[in-house]
DNA sequence: TTGTAAGCGTTATCAA
DNA sequence: TTGATAACGCTTACAA
């Protein structure tokens, strides 16, 4: 059913080999004869297959992507800064979901080296550190790993990450320069290093202007907006509470928002908040959030070129780190605003 | 580098089909000389080529996945159930980004099939209808495509969809319902059907009540929460505004809410609003979000379910039009509620 | 229970 | 400029 190669020789009636060089608009064949071969395959429906070439050529030209969340709106972003970048380049994404899970991810990388892609990027990967360092000194090196946004804080192999520290940092200078001195940070999931470097931020810029860390100021939320929200809500029961907040994420800000809102506390009036990521949806929240903006497109686009120079031999740079941005929008203001 | 079956082969000195057999756990082999050829296995880690198995079998256990937009929350849960009950089947999802775009489209679906795909499932498929025909009758009707939410009114091939109907019916009824008898809608683009379909249950909604068609409360957004900002502004300037309105999406209810707020009206005293699509994020709205939910991971596991079937050649039904149910939450009260 | 050999659809290396 | 032919790494009759 399918047409090969060998079909369209035959219906040529020249050798198969002639063909494939013709196909591959090789300068090898004579103008006519490749005109004629290539007419005859387009008549004949022919597709090849890339995985008889692939066999061959010991390429896929296919790049595996296993991440944590894929209804994540910051990963939805480099996966498609990654999609887009690859498809330019002539390449093709696997895509995988790990769920967070480390055994998921293993296993993932396995079903993905099996399918012998070409390199793998691990977004937001998860595997234990030991696990990771495992994959890029294993004796088959063969398939370069790329990881953006490592959850631990070992370094291994090749990394994309954003400045969090210094996003950290400057949503907390902008949240002190607007007057607050009570600022709380709803942390991420505990396991993830992100979460821990813009916390370090946050308290390096607190301790920068002489002020004491309060450890009742430290909730702890998750992944998903309603982290954001129960935290708040234990914020806001504290005897001080806080009049301003620095959010792990953009998703945990806004359930920080609706749990102030819940007890009718007003954004920014009475509570400031700085989200991280600047997803899409950020400038459209109620207020629109003053957040960091993450290069999220730019991760996916350097993983991949990353992946795509390994490939090449080419001389990489190990770690990247991408600048982080802050974004002013409605949700912070001066501090005692409400009195205004 | 990598090992092969006929490595392992000759290091047990043993030919190369009987450790294929054994490998493939293959009754027709001794038990002891399985298991010495599967422990030689992985101590040589022994990778199998899904490549070179999917030469001969035909088969590549790969699906491929062609949406309009990555990061459009929706989409990404749909594809969240393809990706999940993919794996559980044993298939890979390659996934590639269309950008609402027929060429883009036609192009994407080309690559996976010289991918060799087992099946193919489009997301929102664009392409023109014409097109699509020619995909579902070519004569190498070999790759099973199915479609989730055809953005074209003539139905082909197979489809799983949503009642977009009466998800529009539901929406305006509980407007109605709330006493509001100005009530706007917001389209998506033109182009999508679906928000057609959804205009066709709000305004069968009006006239089962009575309610005369004012072609002045129908404004158009896109698919992002801009339009529904820039839709809302135009409906907020009429001389006789909406006390009421319809979202073509939940995205676009935002971007709605927004332009709201920016003037002053406040959600639901002043204006109600339903949404679509019922996005994770929708519950922390401010307010949070009355809509109308898709079964948005089911979308994705009937079409892996259907893919498969049609590959097994087991009976599918041709087209599924999965339930859209109303979610109430608080962007929607009682006419006159500001009065209160 | 094991081995031999053909073949999947290409590319690539030689010769001609 | 073209043609044989040998891989690529596996599955699968068919034989032994």
């Amino acid at each position: 059913m399918t047409v090969s190669i060998k079909d369209i020789a035959k219906a040529v009636n020249i050798s198969y080999s002639t063909v494939s060089r013709a196909l591959n608009n090789s300068p090898r064949v004579k103008l006519e004869t490749r005109e004629l071969i290539q007419r005859k395959a387009v008549e004949m429906g022919y597709l090849p297959s890339a995985i008889a070439r692939s066999l061959v050529t010991r390429r896929t030209n296919t790049i595996g992507v296993v991440v944590t969340k894929i209804t994540d709106l910051f990963f939805a972003e480099v996966i498609q800064g990654i999609e887009e970048t690859a498809v330019i380049r002539g390449y093709s994404v696997i895509l995988t979901n790990s769920d967070g899970k480390p055994d998921y991810e293993l296993a993932a990388i396995q079903t993905l080296r099996e399918r012998r892609v070409d390199g793998i990027i691990l977004v937001a990967a998860c595997a234990s550190t030991e696990a990771k360092q495992q994959l890029f000194a294993s004796p088959e090196i063969e398939t370069p790993i790329v990881i953006i946004n490592n959850v631990h804080q070992q370094h291994v192999g090749y990394s994309i990450e954003t400045d969090n520290l210094g996003g950290g940092q400057v949503a907390t200078q902008h949240l002190l320069d607007l007057g607050h001195r009570r600022i709380a940070y709803i942390a991420g999931p505990s396991s993830e290093w992100d979460s821990v470097e813009r916390q370090q931020g946050y308290e390096q810029a607190l301790q920068a202007v002489g002020l004491a860390l309060d450890p009742a100021l430290i909730a702890r939320g998750n992944n998903f907006a309603q982290g954001g929200l129960i935290a708040m809500q234990q914020l806001l029961a504290l005897p001080d509470p806080p009049t301003a907040v620095f959010c792990y994420n953009d998703v945990t800000a806004l359930g920080a928002m609706r749990a102030a809102y819940a007890v009718g506390r007003r954004v920014p009036q009475d509570l400031s908040i700085v989200g991280f990521d600047d997803i899409a949806l950020a400038p459209y929240f109620e207020p629109p959030l003053t957040t960091i903006a993450q290069a999220k497109r730019e991760m996916g686009e350097k993983a991949v070129q990353t992946v795509l120079d390994l490939l090449a031999g080419e001389p990489v740079v190990e770690k990247w780190v991408l600048p982080s941005t802050l974004i002013v929008r409605e949700s912070t203001g001066v501090f005692g605003g409400s009195k205004t």
